[in-house]
Parts: structure tokens; sequence; C-alpha cells
DNA sequence: GGAGCGATTGCCAACGCTGTCATTCTAAGC
DNA sequence: GCTTAGAATGACAGCGTTGGCAATCGCTCC
């Protein structure tokens, strides 16, 4: 009952009305009487009409579609999770989704390079930033100067121009810094995340909160850096195993440095959580498939992305004015790989 | 240098030319005197000059939009590469991509209507399926009913009307059984694959054809049903595991469900590879991120997804007429989790 | 020197829809 | 019954580009 070439005409003359009522009838427009919105609807649906998205476009000028770019490739699941929360909205508000990978501006193409391009080739109306790229002068400057509405996710600071989502960075990485203290773990190593990450930060001053909270100072040198990624926490852990006062557990970031701590454990003989408490960040996919499995805090990406696009488009919509800022709180959720320490500390043993 | 809003008609007014002459500098049409072609490229570049993709789509009836369609959310590295190598070719060619997940039949939107919707609603100029869509005879009716060209990624056959792309994965696993039978292991389990996807047959034949090339006979306890994710790897070696006559080597269908073995040998206090040896497929992210680090076999997922795509470009562009069939080869890589049985082979022990 | 022919360029009508504004109903108010 | 505001509908002009075809140019070949 469709050769899915109808035109809108085609709709027009079987329901008996001008091109442009079917126009309302499909735009949702109101002031449409009920029978005649009816009658458009059938005969729309005995042709099997679908609005044209190029025609729609050009009269318009608008695209019906948002541009989602993201830049790191070796980032496990998170990426795909906040692709999942966008594109719900995104299919369930008519509006098409474009993913827009970019390379760090190292190689490749430039991350402001890759906004051009959405803005002036693709021309979405509007775009969905991940960090760090969320917090990138040139891109944003780039949005602005075109005047795209844009959403945010993770950013470092809101601004009064674009709709933001984040989690409770600071609180989470407290709570779980509390609950190893509570354990009775007193050597808590840190393992920071990518400076360029507006989450980083917040997380480092949970864990210190935390400490201080409970009377315990911070070690500097139980803080390393990494960056965020599976090899960076494998080797940051390295490093703190091998100091000479040993470290109970270790506070990882993110659960992809987690795992490469755990990896670490591996290599060095020490089994998790007898020998060494790990905990992450975020409960992505991997947190699940290591062994022993994670402890982490669990941040809702799919949520918190589906949130933040329904707000962008709300705002396409004209639906609200300010732009919303919105603050997510993430679990803790416990798993084998944190245990209370073994009194006295075990000491190191090769397999 | 640019407003971004610059038409045509600037540019043919800038240029001395008219805007059937701009048309045909940007769409690289032939016959354009060079002289001309110079001076139309100037003036575009000096107005930041970019065609409207509406208007272009409305006029040309095409959309220069490629859809990619897939379902398995749950796989972990998988798609995200053939979206790598998907990308890659249509951002050289002036392709936007647009990605659409899809549920299984049973709940969410069917396979079926998601292609339905990229066919009538956004109106893709092609699309690219990967396994098992690619094998789903109401998805591919849709597209065929509609004349889309079409890719495949991993389909279990070829057709005379679409592209497709897959791995040798017979003569892949076949490699990998040998390698295993070659270093001792004479009880090799096999964990088979979702068998809605083709490869996962093809595996299992290169399985069967390892072992009686090396007059070893199949022994049908051996074999267990997988579905490509951890956790059907980790019931299915639980099983496998539990045998009277222990096996020395499990050898799994793809890296997930390799990952879920050896969390399952880890939950029985097996270590591997010095109890049990664990070879996976794929070489996807995963597979250096257990402990130990996976052998598996590499599947060029990226370069797959790359060519497959161009071949579809290709078509597109009326380059080429027959679809193009290509294969590519998995070569083994060599990681800890697999190792020469222990003679006598080594009892159970609980940690 | 002119015909002939391909290479080059331009003109104009779509493409299918929405925005604007004019027109026609409808029903309440007096 | 007659206004009249407001709801409902339609007429029409674009939106910025490409396709088809006609016109023109520049050379080669007699």
């Amino acid at each position: 009952m469709a050769s899915g070439k109808a035109t809108i005409t085609d709709v027009a003359a079987r329901a008996g009305v001008s091109i442009k009522t079917v126009s309302r009838v499909m735009n949702r427009e109101p002031n449409v009487r009920s029978d005649t919105r009816e009658r458009v609807r059938d005969a729309a649906a005995a042709l099997g009409y679908e609005p044209n998205p190029a025609a729609r476009g050009l009269a318009s000028r608008r695209t019906f579609s948002l541009g989602l770019l993201y830049e790191n490739p070796h980032e496990f699941s998170y990426t795909q999770r906040a692709f999942e929360g966008v594109f719900a909205n995104c299919a369930s508000a008519g509006y098409t989704l474009l993913l827009l990978p970019c390379g760090t501006d190292a190689g490749g193409v430039s991350a402001a390079d890759s906004a051009l391009h959405l803005v002036t080739q693709t021309r979405v109306d509007g775009v969905i930033l991940t960090a760090p790229l969320c917090d990138d002068d040139r891109v944003l400057g780039v949005l602005r100067e075109r005047d795209t509405p844009t959403a945010r996710i993770a950013p470092a600071a809101t601004d009064g121009l674009s709709c933001t989502v984040r989690a409770g960075d600071r609180a989470a990485a407290r709570v779980v810094t509390e609950h190893l203290l509570t354990l009775g773990h007193r050597r808590i190593a840190f393992i920071k995340g990518d400076p360029r990450h507006g989450a980083s930060a917040e997380r480092f001053a949970g864990y210190q909160q935390g400490l201080q909270a409970n009377g315990t100072s911070l070690d500097p040198m139980l803080v390393a850096e990494g960056l965020f990624d599976f090899d960076s926490g494998r080797r940051a852990a390295l490093g703190l195993l091998s100091l000479p006062h040993r470290v109970t557990a270790i506070f990882a970031s993110n659960d992809d440095m987690a795992a490469g701590a755990i990896a670490a454990a591996h290599t060095l003989g020490l089994s998790v959580p007898t020998a060494l408490s790990v905990a992450g960040f975020d409960d992505s996919l991997i947190a699940s498939r290591t062994w022993p499995p994670l402890c982490t805090v669990r941040q809702p990406v799919v949520e918190m992305a589906a949130a933040v696009t329904g707000d962008l488009i709300a705002q396409l919509r004209g639906e609200i004015d300010e732009p919303r800022h919105r603050v997510f709180d993430c679990p803790l959720v416990l798993r084998e790989s944190v245990a209370a320490p073994a009194t006295p500390p075990a000491p190191v043993r090769k397999p």
C-alpha cells in the first residue's frame, strides 16, 4: 500500500484539502479541525506518504538532525552508552543523529574542523559534545559563532549558553573513598584521570574530601597521573605498587584504568582483593568483565545523555529559554575487587 | 572571510559565471575550462561557500548519506571498529553517515522497521548492514523493494545484489585449532557463536577441519553453544570444565566469550594457561585486557568495513557494475592465554 | 573561408515542502 | 439578524540546487 514516492500533493488530492493543510497535519500544527486531520492522516497512511526531508529542510531551513561530536576512540563503553542515550531521544523526537568522531588535534582532523564541518557542510540543527571536546574553546567558538545550539556532556563548567549534564563526580568519589576507609584501608592510592576532562579534577577533589573528612591526610606519593585508558592505569598502578610502604587499595578515576590496575596486580602476583583492593568509576562494561569484578560507582551515562538530548531538542523547539543544567547521582556498586585489608598487610608473593 | 550563508548565486556573481557552472565545479563535473574552474574555486573559497545539502538533495534526489544499521549493543568493540572503518571512507568520499541501532525483534523497534525508516524517512542513498542483520530476509526485502544499494559485513552468503566483505573465518579457526594441537592439546573444547551469524558455522567448520586434518576426532561433548557475549561464554565454559575428563584448552568463537571462559576458569580456581589454555577470535579490545591476555586471531574489522564502504560508494557512483565480494585473512595473534598443556594434566585446585 | 563538431557555458523549470498572508468559516455577542 | 473575533483553510512565492536542453565558443578539416 505504498510506493514510497507519494508527495504531499498526492495526499492533498486524496484528502480533498490543500497541501498546506497536509503540511499542518504532518507537523502537528494547531488550528486544524479534527475531522480534517483525520482525513489527511488516513490519506497519508493509504499512500504510504513520508515527507521528503530534503524539501522540508530546504523550505524550513532546518535539518531535523543533530550531530554528536566525540573524541576518545580508545575509551571503551562510555561513548557507546552516551550514543545510546542520545539516539533514544533523537528517534522519539523525529530527529536524525549524525555521529562524528574526530581525532585529537595532533593527527587527523582537528576537533574544531570537525565541528566546523558539522555546522557548515552537514548543517545540523544542534550539536552534542562529549568531554573533553565540550570544553574545547575552539570548538565552542565555532559553534557559538554560528549560533548553533549545543548540549555538553560532562563539561568542566557550565555557562549560560548550552544545556549540560554531568555526574556528581565529587560526591561519588568521596563515597568510594569513605567506603575504602570504612573497610579499614588507610593507604589508599588514587589514579587521576585525563586532565582535559573536567571530571578528573572533581573526582580527585572527592578523594581528597573523603580522606580529610575522616581525618586521613593526603599523601602526594599515593597520587598517580593517568589518562583514563587501560594502559595508563596499568602503568600508574605498577608505580604505586612499587612504593616501599605498600598501599592496600587503589582507587582509579575510571573503570578502564582500574582494569589496568588489576592487570598490574596480576603481573606482580598480588591477588585482588586479598592483597589489594581496586575500585573504579563509571560501571562501564569492563567493570563486570575483570577478574575479580570491579567495585565502582555507576554513572548513568545512558540516562544522562538522553536527558541532555531532550533538553537540546526542547531548546530547538523553543520550549525552554534558559539552558538547563543537570547533575546525576552515581550510586556505589559493590563488587569483589574491594574487601577489607588483610591485617597485617599481606607480603608480596611472586607467582 | 565567511559568513557561512553564501549561496551558489553569490559565488556565480563573484566569479562572473552562471550558477550552473558553479554547480559543475562544485560537483567536479567535466567540461569546465580550467581557468573557469579556478575562478569559481577562488570565489567559493573567498565567500566561504558550502553547498546546501538540502537543496542538493531535493534537486538531485540523492542525499549523500549512508545508513549503518547494526544490532548487538552488548557486543564490545566490533561495532565500534566497524563504524570507524565505515566512517573513514564516508568522510573522504563526502558522504554523511547515519548510525541506526535497532533492537532485536523481540522488544523495541524491529530491524525491518529500522531499515524501512532509513529508506523512507531518512532516505539514505545506501545502507550498510552488519551481521546478523545482513542475513535478515525482511530487512533485505525492504531494501531490495526500494532498490537501495546495500553493503553487507560478514554475511552468511553472498548474492549478486550487494557488496559484501567477510573474514576467512574457516581458515582462521582451523589455524587456531591446529596451533592448539601442535602445542600438544588433545581435548580441545569449542564454544560456538550466535547461530544467527554466518561466521559461527564457518568458525565451527574450521575447528572441525583442524581436528580432522590432524587425525583427532570430534567429541560432541566438547562443543558448547554460545551467543558471542561474555556471559554465554562464561556459562558454556563452566559446563565444559565440569566434564569428567578434563579439557586442556577452550577455543571460543569470539573474544568476548573467551573472556567469559577465562572468568569461569578463575572461578573454578584453574589458572590460565597453566591448567587451561583459552583462545578467542577477533582480537577485539578486550583480548588485550583479560588476564592473561588472550591468544586470538585478528579480524581486521576496520579495514573490512572501510573496504566494503568504498565498494558501496563506488556502486552508488556507478563506477562498478557488479557487486564486489571481499574476504580478509585473519592472522594468528599469540598471547599468554595459550600454552602447552601440563603433563600430566593439572588437577583442579580450589583457591 | 566555411562547415562541422565537441567542449564549454547559460537559461529555465523543476525538486517537495514551508512561511506569509489572504480568505473563508464558525459561533459567540448584542 | 448582523457583527466580529478567531479558527480553519488555501494561494502562492520562494528555499538553493540540479537536470535537460539550447546556445555559444574554439578548433579542426575540407
